[in-house]
DNA sequence: TACATTTCCCATTGACTAACTAGGAATTAT
DNA sequence: ATAATTCCTAGTTAGTCAATGGGAAATGTA
């Protein structure tokens, strides 16, 4: 049950370029070093991100990353679906070409159902804007360098 | 994200056990051959759940398994935690003693904190006995024989 | 007592995946 | 031309998942 590193650092990526959106590309090497994770790592991750339209590159010198959209317009869950594959805790929830012969007379489905919507309704209700919103507040009390 | 089959099995396991639960002891066997899952596996599993004192034993010709309680008693939630190990999802949330030092500044924290939240209230309000209630509400629109 | 049946316990395996690491081609500003 | 950057593909390493296998210990029955 837990959420993999790429899809942890995604969200990580994302607020990032959310918190340093002042009309800049970012570089990746600059988001691996602020946040401590591997560069090489990270470009994978971000690549996902580009293919799923969710930022926008320039590449060469001087290039890097930028958002597509107003942080407001990512959603969490948008995202770890993106890099996660799926967020369903069970895979008899993913497709709707469903393979497992079980499922209809399978009783703890209602269940798995059930925590998937509570799963849902978290990460489909914090968007990126909702990070950033909070990381100001919290600046008010403590002064740090945009580390997440 | 995934629920790993260990920890679903288990729940089908104390579903089973309550849906047999008429005084005699359940074989591992028996558990098995209804649900289709392996016999040496469903071992390690009801292993962990007798170890949790979730079932007692008795071994030997005409041995097996019941429930060490009414049905009532065990959630989902206390399966899961015992059989997955953890069911928080990320491994912030897990231990007290905790080892990542950015857990301070760490501003996505919060929103793991709400995920955990959300799966806690599902797996802690669903017990076996909802299950089986679940089961009996079923057996009115169509016979079956108990598979899960 | 002998024996079949069952839980109990521990070790092994094969496939898969997570989390990187590595190298180099393509593109762009200076 | 050159340095900096994204982009793409492939390899690696350690760990985990989902079993399988063998056999010891306990228990009811002939």
């Amino acid at each position: 049950m837990k959420i993999s590193t790429k899809g942890r650092y995604a969200v990580v990526v994302m607020l990032d370029l959310a918190l340093h959106d002042d009309g800049e590309y970012v570089k990746v090497r600059d988001i691996a070093d602020r946040q401590g994770i591997s560069g090489k790592y990270l470009e994978q991750i971000i690549s996902v991100l580009h293919k799923a339209g969710f930022v926008r590159s320039v590449r060469g010198a001087k290039g890097g990353y930028r958002l597509s959209d107003s942080a407001s317009r990512f959603t969490v869950g948008m995202i770890l679906r993106q890099t996660e594959g799926s967020i369903a805790p069970v895979a008899c929830l993913d497709s709707d070409i469903n393979e497992c012969e079980k499922c209809d007379t399978c009783e703890t489905l209602a269940v798995w159902k059930d925590l998937a919507d509570a799963i849902n309704n978290v990460v489909d209700n914090v968007t990126i804007a909702d990070l950033v919103d909070r990381h100001n507040r919290n600046l008010i009390n403590s002064a740090d360098n945009y580390v997440i």
